[in-house]
DNA sequence: CTGTTAGCGCATTCAT
DNA sequence: ATGAATGCGCTAACAG
């Protein structure tokens, strides 16, 4: 069904020069005269000619490839994350084969397996938690890796994002410094997501005395958000602040507390966590924390090329991440509420 | 850096057989006793065998791989289709590659060039209008390709979708049948998208007599709806429905209703497009059309793949796409609005 | 600056 | 059921 591809002797009998030198023009090499360069490149136009990655990866024994697998790419971050490798894998002519995890290790494992097999020459890995079969799978055959999304100077891998935990926390102090006492922390499921258990760490690390902090545990989406708030406010004591591990769930707690008629942040302040790109636009403007997913996968990519072309090792790296104050939370201090 | 991975002759030498044998074990061939499979199947376990995608590629002209270019994959849509895709590309064994062409036919060009210089036996594109040398690239070359999330049974290629200008004159019907008269149709950008193009002038062809039609174009984004919405208010005759070409535009014409202190779909009712997860979520329920985005990524998959195996020809193939009605819209017939 | 040649790791005849 | 030998298209080392 699929034409022959034109080879690169066709191009050489087409120039009537040696495919060495048609090599050394498709790679760039310094050693080719500009007539020559430039008769070769017709040659190749006319003759639609294109190197074969297979010939190419299997005599460099490189891929020029490298894998991402992702617990899903339904998510804005994780979309953001991925377009910011693709970026720049692209640019350095990369390319990037991707898998979808659905959080779980052992597709995770049976994923990364796959894309080793498709002859990856580098992994970046989502949040901290992984098969032990993977990492060592991974260490075995030396093939570089990342975790990302988190950081943690700890880790003995490379680790390029940012703190959930301490992210987390810091959301909690916030709040408590606007004389909330009364919080309700709403995430999605903590099963096989590391990242959201360091987050739930985090903000149960600033559990005082004086405060009631509260965890649900939802599907990570709109309807997850919804459902909580409204379990929420079924029940007699309901909090002054509602806290989200994800925008998406603040979506949520703000479609539910609309039906229910209470006012954001009059009735009830809301904090996201993610700053998606809507977060500006919510009625009342939604405060939450920014991470910065595309600059993740824009750095964990870069870091890949150079040490792919370089050697130059993979080293863990902090992203800021940071507050970003807006209009869904009220300040009660001095107010009955406290 | 990388460590010499294990190769077939490597396993030959463990098993003390040939690396033809290895081959057939690797390759399921009939012709191998079941204690040599097991022998075989051992030792690769042993030895972290993994066969070589490169020599493997090189030696059957074949890559096991798919690529897809996707205007953006920041737009749950196009997440929901490559999800799709992945998946049952994964299923099979086969690999997703994939590009980001920012809607720009050039750029869609160029990273196709790359995806077939990475041995890509497949493309699946999205959108009816394209680069001619893209088409014609992958025509010389023999390489199969559909077009997606589009259906036209005109078109001289494989769509795989659904009829963005049908659907797009069902939803004005709709909003007719109910008394709408003065109706704002809110799009993203007409450049580069032949998928929004067609909506409008399917939404264009219900122009009647009596109604009044206005189209505005904005950023396909919530910040996008939201900006449109608040022109829409700043002029005097109001439109008793507008019809937004996504559920992204139609949550940012939430907001600013909000802002503005307009109740949906009292004061004015809202339409959509896509049936996002959240859309029935929002409050109220957001009327709108649900795209089988997924779907469509599972279908041209699993056709791409009968394809490369059995040669099973490429169909266009039309999928379903229908008004999900929920509580955005509101009949107005014989009220004063109409 | 250009040509010659030897593999890269595997699938695949063709033998046996 | 298994083995030996050939070639896939290309890069890189070496010659010139």
């Amino acid at each position: 069904m699929s034409n022959p591809p034109g080879r690169i002797r066709d191009v050489a009998k087409e120039t009537g020069l040696s495919i060495a030198t048609i090599s050394r023009v498709m790679n760039g090499s310094k050693n080719v005269s500009p007539q020559t360069r430039q008769r070769v490149l017709e040659a190749c136009e006319r003759l639609d000619y294109l190197p074969n990655p297979a010939a190419r990866a299997l005599s460099t024994a490189k891929s020029r490839t490298v894998a991402a697998i992702i617990p899903t790419i339904e998510h804005s971050v994780f979309a953001k994350f991925i377009s910011g490798i693709e970026n720049t894998l692209s640019a350095q002519d990369y390319s990037l084969v991707m898998a979808i995890s659905n959080g779980d290790p052992e597709e995770e494992l049976a994923a990364a397996r796959k894309l080793l097999g498709m002859g990856a020459e580098g992994f970046i890995l989502s949040g901290a938690a992984h098969s032990p079969a993977l990492l060592d799978l991974l260490e075995r055959r030396r093939v570089p890796f990342a975790l990302t999304s988190v950081w943690d100077a700890k880790s003995t891998h490379p680790t390029i994002g940012y703190d959930n935990s301490a992210l987390a926390a810091e959301a909690v102090d916030y709040l408590s410094s606007l004389g909330h006492r009364r919080i309700v922390v709403i995430h999605g499921p903590l099963s096989n997501s590391d990242r959201t258990l360091a987050r739930r760490e985090g903000a149960q690390s600033r559990h005082s005395g004086g405060t009631k902090m509260t965890f649900i545990e939802t599907d990570l989406s709109v309807t997850g958000g919804r459902k909580a708030i409204s379990d929420v406010l079924a029940k007699d004591d309901r909090p002054t602040a509602v806290l989200c591990f994800s925008d998406v769930l603040a979506l949520g707690v703000y479609f539910g507390l609309a039906e229910a008629g209470l006012r954001i942040p009059e009735d009830m302040s809301v904090m996201g966590f993610d700053n998606l790109d809507w977060a500006k636009e919510t009625h009342p403007a939604l405060t939450t924390i920014n991470l910065p997913a595309a600059q993740i996968g824009r750095a964990v990519a870069a870091q890949f090329i150079d040490h792919l072309e370089n050697g130059a090792p993979l080293r863990s790296t902090h992203l800021e991440a940071a507050i970003v104050q807006r209009a869904s939370v009220k300040d009660i201090r001095g107010s009955d509420a406290g």
